[in-house]
DNA sequence: GTTGCCGCATCTACGTTGTAGACTTTACCC
DNA sequence: GGGTAAAGTCTACAACGTAGATGCGGCAAC
């Protein structure tokens, strides 16, 4: 009945504080649950008990909103620059960041997107950082500098068509056991796409992970023997 | 000043007829000179000289427009799914739709994202015509039909990987000339990003269609010799 | 205690977007 | 000339991002 004003009860504040880390997590909560599109100013408002405006405070925009979130996700990707054995490193991060991408499918168009719009040194720190810390692991290992960003390109290239390439094959439908159906296949034309529909069982048996870990084999090894013969490789 | 209603004159329609073909190169025009954003179904009717209502005669929503435009610009990318040398096939292809990108650096988020959204079979036919041209390539060259699907994946990947990692390196105000500036790195805090800022110079002299052609060569052979022992590989 | 200030949150309002649904115009055939 | 189907238009609406004015709470100075 009291108005909502100065609570009597305990003293812990009526509202929670808010802040850009609050804000930043709902976010992707709800791009995690329901995709990008939900994710609106109102609707994040209204997710966190607050106004939408409120939010201006914690992202100037939308766009920078979405930058955030894109930070956040990379910021769960460890990453150990003074490893040793920069290539089984390397393996590890991507097998890392297959995993965070698969856990927030919604958010890879961003990772992937949003830099295209950004100039490199416009781009939220969060997500250069792991461009900085692998580059730093390659000349730790002994790399030149611009073969440690050589090897960086093909490395992260590869990586993220990947990953891209393994979503768009993600399964839409689990209710649906055939094959065929699952992924839509049936409404191919029979004689215009014989190969891909013919293909429908080895497209159901995708293992993502193996096939991640033998393009990355394929690469590393392909790019050291290159490296080798220009003086900038590793010193072991 | 008569009414603009049934012209005196020739007899040819007063209103070009409009068609799908013409509403999709209207679009890509827009697009290509003014982003993805600056494609509203006000704007390219208004571009058209229609109402925006027409548009969906030619397209269901927005977004089957945008899919028209993916499609639209894959068309243009040539396949020889009868090459008898695989390699310098897919290459080509390789060096093609990288062109393509370059040409359309707008559309590429489209080609990217959209197929995260939709299921294999639900997409623009012409989007899958690539997929089924370059299986029938590699079956052609004597590769099972799961070792093609293999092969496809790690090029495909690859070369999508590529094209976003160029793309994203793209400078941004040809106007400035010190490459610190052009690519915005002077905001960077250097003792954050001490690798990164000093290797400007090698940023600025990215040769992509170069690292692109050895990234291929590295992968294709290395797929090769992998495959070999499986008995999927080709037969000469 | 009173006053002033400042950061946070809210309210109101505007212009723009995609698109549903009813309507009008056009082209053509019997 | 009358009827049918397609093509194009008009009107209207709900939802969006966000500018700008307004309100509110607690702290510092006096």
């Amino acid at each position: 009945m009291g108005s909502p004003k100065t609570s009597a009860a305990g003293g812990t504040a009526r509202k929670a504080p808010l802040s850009r880390e609050l804000v930043l997590t709902k976010a992707l909560e709800v791009v995690d649950e329901e995709g990008l599109d939900a994710l609106t100013m109102r609707r994040l408002g209204q997710e966190l008990g607050r106004d939408p405006m409120s939010l201006y405070r914690y992202a100037e925009n939308r766009a920078a909103l979405l930058d955030g979130v894109s930070e956040l996700v990379l910021n769960e990707l460890p990453i150990e620059p003074d490893d040793p054995d920069w290539k089984a490193q390397l393996r590890l991060i991507a097998h890392n960041l297959r995993s965070l991408a698969l856990e927030h499918p919604n958010v890879v168009p961003l990772l992937v997107t949003r830099p295209l719009s950004t100039p490199l040194g416009l781009r939220p720190l969060g997500t250069l950082r792991p461009l900085e810390q692998i580059l730093s692991l390659l000349i730790g290992a002994g790399f030149s500098p611009a073969g440690a960003l050589h090897v960086y390109r093909a490395y992260y290239g590869f990586l993220y068509g990947h990953i891209l390439n393994e979503l768009q094959e993600f399964v839409v439908d689990p209710e649906e056991n055939e094959v065929l159906l699952r992924l839509g296949l049936h409404r191919l034309p029979a004689k215009e796409f014989p190969r891909l529909r013919a293909l429908a069982p080895a497209l159901a048996e995708y293992d993502g992970s193996a096939e991640l870990d033998q393009g990355i084999t394929i690469l590393l090894s392909g790019l050291e023997t290159q490296l080798s013969l220009t003086g900038a490789n590793p010193t072991d």
